[in-house]
DNA sequence: ACTTTTTGGTTTACAATATAAACTATTTTA
DNA sequence: TAAAATAGTTTATATTGTAAACCAAAAAGT
């Protein structure tokens, strides 16, 4: 039987940030948005859910003046995204 | 820069149906909603998304007088499915 | 100096999606 | 022959994703 996919990580935004932040030590809000391709709104919302789950921490700040949001995968984002990755296996393996 | 992911395959139902059609010649209904773990009426209507996307092929028929609903991948699904998968890749390489 | 644009976001409203509940039709069983 | 099981479909609702609208500050133009 196929296993349940956690539903905050099968989003396409949500799985793209933590796949990007789980290579980086940590990233800020723009190149997030760049990479991902996403909309700031969307972008925006993404990340408070993954925050709201503990997935990723978001330290806001200012850099020359400039409002400035960095974020961290944690430890908990890291074991959901592998056990994720893991389950998804069993659907992509042809 | 992390590439779209067919909405119509990132689904856990839609994909464990085309997953699981991959690996055998044809699927009914009934086989299909016991590997799946998903109520009749969420496979009824995932089932016709697919159909529509031509994804699948769908043929109904009786058998012991009770109707039957074939599936069966299309040359069209094998191909999304792994453009897909080739796609996802990209956001679980760790 | 002041108006416009850009940067870096957040909030909110709407559209799309997933899912379950309710329903239909036939068949089997008690 | 009434009740329950099989094999689904339709419809309504809850959840989600996404974009549009918005906000504040800084930079750039005139």
């Amino acid at each position: 039987m196929l296993k349940d996919l956690d539903p905050l990580l099968h989003s396409q935004l949500r799985l793209g940030v933590m796949s990007l932040l789980i290579t980086v030590e940590s990233a800020d809000f723009t190149w997030l948005r760049e990479k991902t391709n996403s909309t700031a709104g969307n972008l925006s919302v993404q990340l408070d859910k993954l925050s709201e789950a503990g997935y990723i921490s978001i330290e806001k700040s200012f850099k020359a003046k400039k409002p400035l949001t960095t974020c961290r995968i944690t430890k908990k984002g890291i074991k959901s995204f592998e056990e994720y990755v893991n389950s998804l296996k069993d659907y992509i393996k042809t």
